[in-house]
DNA sequence: ATGTCGGAATTATTCCGA
């Protein structure tokens, strides 16, 4: 079974994109952020002919949370309990015997910012929502976009920007507190010292000057980190092609015995 | 170059958020 993450920023902007990259990846089941649009104007038919059913969690304009999967998604959470007013950004759903979820974590702005704070608290939350959630026992995925940089390694630049917002140890204690909680870092468990990003800015030719971070997720239970066969970041897929415009953010899928 | 995008409000230009 393969399942993936990707903060496709815009269905409507990115939809040819992401068709072409489900017929080529064939993933089981995808988790989708930055949507920005409504569960009304979804395209559940454009997914449909390639063969996916969708569970949406959707507003107007920004935000925006879906899972595409092979058989009908059936959804268990809709948005954060408590925290709904901060955004669409929680969508959990069973899928055949896989417990699923995909999350956009608030940027937070920068450290002065009311967000940042707010940030903080929506992921205390969030480890408190998933610890309901999932089960060890249970193959397991919550994915997204976490905007947090877990470690020096994950970044293009720990030396200038460690402190700032992403590279916080805030934001890094509040990540590693889901790991404790019994998820894994499945691309990570498989790529210890590799360095690799998932996003890069869409300025200054952040990609082409491999000035990017890790902070897209496949954060697997111990019974998915023990069927774990691959992983990868799909980085191929932030290069436009076809004279499409691409996300800023590459897909990330994981392979599951 | 604070250098690009997507989307909305408003009518091709400006803003906001990322």
């Amino acid at each position: 079974m393969r399942v993936a993450t990707w903060n496709v920023n815009g269905l409507r902007a990115r939809l040819d994109f992401v068709l072409a990259w489900l017929r080529e990846r064939q993933p089981d089941v995808v988790g989708l952020q930055e949507i920005k649009l409504t569960d009304e104007i979804f395209p559940h038919d454009a997914f449909a002919e390639v063969g996916y059913r969708a569970a949406t969690h959707g507003q107007k304009s920004w935000n925006g949370v879906a899972i595409l999967a092979r058989e009908t998604p059936e959804v268990t959470q809709r948005g954060l309990p408590g925290h709904e007013g901060f955004g669409a950004r929680l969508l959990a759903a069973r899928v055949g015997e896989l417990d699923f979820a995909t999350v956009y974590v608030p940027n937070g702005k920068h450290l002065e910012h009311e967000d940042f704070a707010r940030k903080l608290t929506w992921l205390e939350a969030l480890a408190e929502q998933l610890e309901q959630g999932f089960h060890a026992s249970r193959p397991g995925v919550i994915c997204g976009d976490f905007n947090v940089c877990p470690s020096g390694l994950d970044s293009w630049n720990e030396a200038e920007l460690g402190g700032a917002i992403f590279h916080t140890p805030q934001e890094r204690q509040r990540f590693e507190a889901l790991l404790s909680a019994g998820f894994s870092d499945l691309w990570r468990k498989l790529h210890p010292d590799r360095q690799a990003f998932s996003w890069w800015d869409y300025r200054g030719g952040a990609f082409h000057r491999k000035q990017g971070l890790r902070i897209d997720f496949l954060l697997g239970t111990p019974a998915a980190r023990s069927a774990l066969q691959a992983a990868e970041i799909d980085r191929g897929w932030r290069k436009k092609r076809d004279g499409l415009t691409p996300s800023d953010h590459a897909p990330v899928w994981a392979d599951l015995a």
